[in-house]
RNA sequence: GGUGGCGUGGCCGAGAGGCGAGGCAGCGGCCUGCAAAGCCGUCCACACGGGUUCGAAUCCCGUCGCCACCUCCA
């Protein structure tokens, strides 16, 4: 068994071969929290769930470390215009990412460290990077610590991209630079920011520049060198080259392989602020079940886009049943016979070959949907080894894919009081069908039938019993 | 200007030289008192034009269209 994934440095399918047989340290970009998360950053979360557990299901020992930067310069910004101090409107919105996070079945990491926690571990590569001579404090005085991208050929490594072929940005703000490429390792304190944003430094009080904390944090949890370096495509340029560049200057391995997960786009266009078109979190997870939306954004390939519009979870939720009912089926109909037992749980070989592959999760859904008609025809067929066999196997891909609709975290309670009333009245209008039907009234029967339906209870006779479920 | 990606059936979405992925929707059949669910069948697609090949959705050349990144981004 070979696990292959494909490496953005590389720009190749490559084997993974991890620097301790064993053991996966994955380090994945968590957000910076300014804002309320939106579908993009539960796809990615959402993505490096899925490869963390299946690293886990073959057997590795995985540490998934995700960080938080709470601390930055949208988030100075976006509190100084209210009462609201920025260590306040950070933590709110970590709040709710996490809270997202948790609707969407999404396993909480190893660790998610905070970058305002290692702002020692940030001062330690930024001296290494002046004493080695790749950053300088900046020429006009300010306090400022820059990386020199210039002393430092590999720049550009990562995105294949040659300093001197880029675009200036615009509104760069060249203050001390010595070349519009270079980047803010540490900047210091304004005038108007508050002190507690702000840490002693050899160079000045200040904090930190964006991408140092993501080189702090991995090298501190997962090591100088560490495998699986993971995040959103829209983070190769400038943060991972960034990242890649003052790690690897300071003379830390970095990681071996670069992962980078697809886009989500609404109606075909990218989501941004200016064109209002953003989903956030909080509504999608309202849109539809969480589980159906789990199974929407892990249906298609990690690393392509997803264009999202108007209809895509009925399409997802629809999917979802025919998983679910089996499950559900199957799961009733061996009930007390010799295999009523969850028996074997063990993914097919194909559904681990497609998964090992770069974690093809569409070809993999694709070998979950034949097992599920398998085992439909095989309780048709009354054959129910086969069904037993079946059912091992649907709910092992499923759970491993985080989308077992029985598994504790996706089964909806029954203990509620309103819950057992409901049940106990249908219970009792489907033995009133029961008794029509046998009466060959069936007027009476279809009454009863519908008037559930409008109630939005579907009902199902099997020859044994009526079967009631709630639409999604 | 530089870097990278994409175009597949009514829709979503894989595949990457030959044996029709899968899902959704539709249609026909079986089952059912009728349904629902399920099963069986059906719907034979790869932007366009050339080329290579016994054979191309897949490789090569060209054309058209779309998208992302080039210091705010998951």
């Amino acid at each position: 068994m070979t696990i292959r994934l494909y490496d953005t440095k590389a720009q190749a399918l490559t084997d993974f071969v991890p620097l301790v047989p064993g053991k996966v340290g994955l380090y994945v970009c968590g957000p910076t929290v300014q804002s309320s998360p939106h579908i993009g950053h539960l796809r990615s979360a959402l993505v490096y769930d899925l490869w963390r557990r299946w690293l886990g299901y073959r057997g590795f020992d995985v540490t998934l470390v995700r960080n938080v930067t709470d601390i930055d310069d949208k988030i100075l910004v976006n509190a100084a215009g209210s009462t609201e101090q920025w260590w306040a409107l950070a933590y709110r919105y970590e709040l709710e990412f996490t809270r997202a996070y948790q609707r969407l079945g999404i396993l909480a990491p190893s660790y998610e460290p905070r970058a305002t926690a290692s702002i020692t571990q940030m001062q330690e590569i930024i001296a290494r990077l002046i004493e080695r001579g790749h950053a300088y404090p900046a020429d006009d005085g300010s306090g400022d610590v820059y990386f020199d991208t210039a002393s430092w050929p590999a720049y550009g490594e990562l995105t294949r991209q040659r300093p001197a072929d880029m675009v200036a940005a615009a509104d760069a703000d060249p203050r001390g630079k010595r070349a519009p490429q270079d980047f803010a390792l540490w900047k210091a304190t304004k005038a108007d920011e508050p002190e507690s944003a702000s840490w002693p430094s050899p160079w000045g009080a200040g904090r930190p520049g964006w991408h140092i904390e993501c080189s702090a944090m991995s090298s501190r949890y997962l090591g100088a060198h560490f495998d699986i370096h993971g995040g959103g495509l829209d983070l190769r340029f400038p943060h991972h080259e960034n990242e890649i560049a003052q790690s690897t200057a300071a003379g830390d391995a970095f990681a071996n392989y670069w992962v980078h997960n697809g886009l989500v786009n609404v109606n075909g266009q990218k989501m941004s602020k200016s064109l209002g078109n953003s989903i956030y979190a909080a509504e999608f997870l309202d849109l539809a079940r969480p589980l159906a939306i789990r199974y929407y954004l892990a249906a298609a390939h990690y690393r392509s886009t997803i264009d999202y519009h108007d209809g895509a979870l009925d399409e997802a939720d629809a999917a979802l049943e025919r998983i679910e009912g089996f499950l559900v089926r199957v799961t009733r109909r061996l009930a007390d016979t010799r295999f009523a037992g969850s028996g074997a749980q063990v993914v097919p070989q194909e559904f681990a070959e497609a998964m090992d592959d770069d974690l093809s999760i569409p070809q993999a859904l694709a070998v979950l949907h034949d097992r599920v008609r398998a085992g439909n025809a095989a309780l048709d067929g009354e054959d129910l080894a086969m069904a037993a066999q079946l059912r091992g196997e649907v709910s092992a891909m499923a759970e491993v894919l985080g989308i077992d609709p029985l598994a504790p975290e996706w089964r909806q309670s029954a203990q509620a009081p309103t819950d057992r009333a409901l049940t106990a009245l249908v219970e009792r209008l489907i033995a009133d069908r029961e008794q029509a039907r046998s009466d060959r009234d069936f007027v009476a029967a279809d009454r009863i039938r519908d008037e559930l339906a409008e109630a939005g209870i579907t009902l199902e006779d099997s020859p044994t019993a009526t079967h009631w479920s709630i639409e999604q």
